[in-house]
DNA sequence: GGGGTCATGTAATAGGTTACATGATTCT
DNA sequence: AGAATCATGTAACCTATTACATGACCCC
């Protein structure tokens, strides 16, 4: 069990017994899916996962005369530990991931340096989108009297942002610079890659 | 095709024809599994996928009187200009991506605010163990009179880690500060929700 | 009262990872 | 020469996503 909507489940749980379409709508109402990945599917898989594990347990299914039987969860006393623990080693080690820009970037030299200019341009403006997205819906929050912790998770990606515009407008100036940049170094082996295949 | 192993793939193609395994090490020599998830298994199943869609063809089954027989793939136009766009794409266009620590942030009210400073301090170690580990490695290539640019993706992994590192010190203050800290309320907040269950 | 959409799940398919297989080489 | 390890690939399994199913409610 590594999906982190089990984590999502778990933690969900810890306030009632729920149903999972409940959980996967509460999920979506509170925002949570911007921060774990959420398909119905895969909440169905995952709930399933759980109860093998024995961390959940269907405690009713009930009908109130209305849709489809509903199945009802409740967190069992193994569940709630798990997802301490797992929430603990979550915060407290940092684990190598792979970002999608981390890849590109490490095979960029495939591209002409003119058009990564371009490209990371056009980055940058996607980039400032998402904070003044972010930012507002922050500050939004903050106004409306929410405490700051209930969008932690937001101004972290905020810091990352920033720093990734930072990064950004480095590059650029990196390849451009009239005096050092690697511009023409570059785009001299990239004649050289092109030509050899033929 | 979405699994970045293949842009990968298409990357090393473009140098020759090279037969999977081959692929493969090359990956982890170059240090590029540090940035694009690799294992052998995903690397065939990968290739496959690129031979269906026509990005890449089978030039020749080689056996050099000794190993198994090794199957050499050469990327076609179609794959040279496949790989291109998905690179201009990747730089171009951020995506929105789920972190772990995202999710964790996102749920970490579960936890008692003492321990969240305690195991924000341990990352605060791990991070730092990742800074140097990877700034060193970093000034030891340039050292060996190495490209800059070859060293980009882990530029931006620093730039990053440092964000972090920022935003954990700032957290911890947050939490832990004498006059307006987190830390009261919200161990109050977590006594409440410990009592109702039971 | 029939067409749309909401509520809830299940099943089929595609994607990815781990475990296994097999001969060659190298070491002692 | 037998044990350990390398080189290479395949197959089995597990995970995740998409597509489908079904009855209720809601609107004109």
């Amino acid at each position: 069990m590594r999906n982190l909507l089990g984590l999502a489940v778990l933690s969900y749980l810890t306030e009632r017994p729920m149903h999972p379409y409940e959980i996967g709508e509460l999920l979506v109402a509170r925002d949570h899916a911007r921060s774990i990945k959420y398909n119905r599917g895969s909440l169905y898989m995952v709930v399933n996962q759980l109860v093998k594990a024995g961390l959940i347990e269907a405690t009713a299914t009930i009908r109130d005369t209305q849709r489809p039987e509903r199945t009802v969860y409740a967190l069992t006393d193994a569940g709630r530990g798990e997802m301490l623990d797992w929430l603990r080693e979550l915060i407290g080690q940092p684990v190598h991931e792979y970002p999608q820009f981390v890849a590109a970037l490490s095979l960029i030299g495939a591209l002409h340096p003119d058009e990564v200019v371009a490209l990371l341009r056009q980055r940058q403006t996607g980039l400032e989108q998402q904070r003044v997205g972010i930012s507002q819906s922050v500050e939004a929050c903050l106004a409306r009297g929410m405490h700051p912790l209930f969008q932690v998770e937001e101004t972290y990606r905020l810091a990352v942002l920033e720093a990734e515009l930072a990064f950004v407008a480095r590059f650029i100036t990196d390849i451009t610079d009239p005096e050092t940049g690697w511009g023409p170094g570059w785009a001299a082996h990239h004649a050289d890659r092109d030509e050899s295949p033929h």
